[in-house]
DNA sequence: CGGAAAAATGCAAACGTTTACATCATCCCG
DNA sequence: CGGGATGATGTAAACGTTTGCATTTTTCCG
């Protein structure tokens, strides 16, 4: 150990521990910088015994690579970013591990941001973010392609994961809305249910619109009008799910299933029926969407549309580090994530199977 | 507009968008890269056209500034790591989101890693972490002084969050779960219950271990005695809880309450017992801890230890901010985060009240 | 032992910023 | 009209890396 780090950076509002650059590591292994570095990355070119050296020096003085240094040069960060619309629930947090997972085992490092649903703040988020990653996972149901003229440089890798399908180009991709809140809704018909309602998504989401555009479908397949008053505004939250449960209580004549367009509402939709004393599933089924991990365990057990959704994050992610390796490639692929109903309990049907094993 | 960028940055394994830079940003508006600069930041040292032409030609080129090559100079990253143990579930989601609710209205970024808590994997997370971020939240049951030793340089701002306590200069922020699980326990005692089963947390965690030890102090209090086949072991997930309930079921002398460590394995057990066809609260009355904003949607509507998890994260993070706005200050802050009993049906209380509003 | 090839290492440029300092233009006041 | 103060802008150094190229050292073979 020959000399202590030459420079105690100083308290510029960010830090004060004192930083230890690769020329310290250097002059305490008695080589070049250059050699340092070769020895600290590329390790075939440099002498056995001189690599050992230096990295014994490099961790007797805790050094760490200076990132910013390293991307300049680079041009890449191994970081990539992730905006979500918001954070809340356990979707969000399983589609967050799976992104995660999949970033960590490709050595790449995820910069997260939740970007409140207004235009200006995702725009913010995205600037905040280009220069500091090599791509983007973007989750946003509002995004669109003017807004991706506006904020993104062109050619930027981003894979584009649940946003309203634009002619931008960007890989996409998105889960079944359409088909799963079909097959739901045409499960409650074949169970015998005539009047079906729908707990329906934020205002403006797409996922939300398809889901409901599934719901129509299925009921005007099977000859059933459609009634307005069972179509009930909704925001995805437990809260709205309770609201909404309650408002379909009051109509003269109650729906006798419920579908809600995510496991969140129906749960708080169940919440209400069990406080009002009506009983699920024989008054009234209850099916949701999304089939989050808790979904088997409340009571009744709920039937749902499952989607793998650490999957989705998984999927999304590899997208993109793919782009991120092929950087030649122009084909923009446009995946969709099948979705599988697991009738539990709570929709009334007589054997429900388990559906796919819980993790 | 004047010119194209004049570097199209090629392939490197990262990016092929072409890199605009302040370079072409100074050319296009006609001015030096020192006045391009000025004018985009600290916009008092510049004429004001000066500054309306630098900016227009910033929008126009889409111009985004390098972090890295900023943070090089400026020494700040502008970003902040945190390291969570895992992405299970709602507790962490809801952390997740008061850390990044508070970084992000300070103008930080959020860099986030789970970390698969064999030791080596913390660590290297911790490596790859360092020198992209000023400063750490920290959130590991595992984390030892030792390890901090060796993976931290010296000085470096961190915030433990959950972490046992250590002699190691950190500020930190606990959740009371000693006294959170205490009063738990004595409120089943207060409601007559003599055996009192707990569902113990993962082997060698903190919080767990905490809450085990508030557990037996309840009972010794009380002049209970604590019988060993009354504590089960677990993990915090929803299947611990069911497994836990059911050997819990096996005992010749079943518990009369149940304590489970979290609410992820209260509800796991909640639906064992109602698999069993055992009643909560009547046969066996219920509690869980964390409080996870689910927990009063669920049937019947759990009682539990109340966190307020997402301002765990504000917290912590507003202490790592602090620390990075003031350097010079050593000392080591060790906060606690209060717990409320919120009493709810699942415990079998005569009259629940509501406990804190939901959000 | 000589010399060429191969291996190991060093030198220096480059990456995109910010900023201290120098320079230049402008203004104001005597 | 002169000159100092002020304001606007430019020049160049520095931040910590990586890497092409040059240089030195070692190895190997005849």
């Amino acid at each position: 150990m020959v000399g202590a780090p030459d420079a105690v950076r100083f308290p510029g509002p960010g830090s004060v521990y004192l930083a230890v650059t690769i020329k310290d590591v250097a002059r305490d292994a008695g080589v070049s910088i250059a050699t340092a570095s070769r020895a600290l990355n590329r390790t075939d070119l440099v002498a056995a015994e001189t690599r050992r050296q230096v990295r014994e020096a490099a961790v007797r003085l805790h050094y760490t690579p200076h990132g910013g240094a390293r991307s300049l040069i680079t041009n890449r960060t191994n970081t990539i970013g992730v905006l979500l619309p918001d954070l809340y629930g356990e979707f969000f947090s399983e589609v967050m591990r799976g992104i995660d997972q999949t970033a960590q085992r490709e050595g790449y490092q995820c910069i997260v941001s939740s970007a409140r649903h207004s235009g200006p703040t995702l725009e913010a988020a995205l600037r905040a973010m280009r220069g500091r990653v090599d791509g983007l996972v973007l989750m946003s149901p509002e995004f669109t392609g003017e807004l991706s003229k506006r904020t993104l440089p062109g050619g930027f890798p981003v894979v584009l994961l649940n946003c309203p399908p634009s002619e931008t180009p960007h890989d996409s991709l998105n889960v079944e809305n359409y088909e799963g809140a079909y097959t739901m809704v045409q499960h409650f018909i074949s169970l015998g249910h005539q009047r079906i309602a729908i707990l329906n998504g934020a205002q403006g989401n797409f996922d939300a619109a398809e889901r409901l555009r599934g719901y129509r479908a299925a009921l005007g397949d099977a000859g059933i009008p459609s009634s307005p008053e069972l179509i009930v505004p909704g925001d995805f939250s437990e809260a709205a799910g309770e609201a909404g449960a309650l408002q379909l209580l009051q109509l003269e004549e109650r729906p006798t299933a419920i579908f809600a367009a995510n496991d969140g509402m129906a749960i708080g939709a169940l919440s209400a029926l069990r406080d009002a004393g009506v009983r699920v599933p024989e008054d009234i089924a209850i099916g949701g969407f999304d089939d989050i991990p808790m979904a088997r365990y409340i009571g009744p057990a709920l039937t749902s549309v499952h989607v793998d959704i650490s999957a989705l994050g998984e999927r999304a992610t590899a997208a993109l580090l793919s782009v991120l390796r092929h950087p030649g490639r122009r084909e923009f692929t446009r995946e969709t994530a099948a979705t599988t109903l697991v009738v539990r309990r709570s929709c009334g049907a007589r054997s429900p199977q388990g559906g796919p094993a819980a993790r």
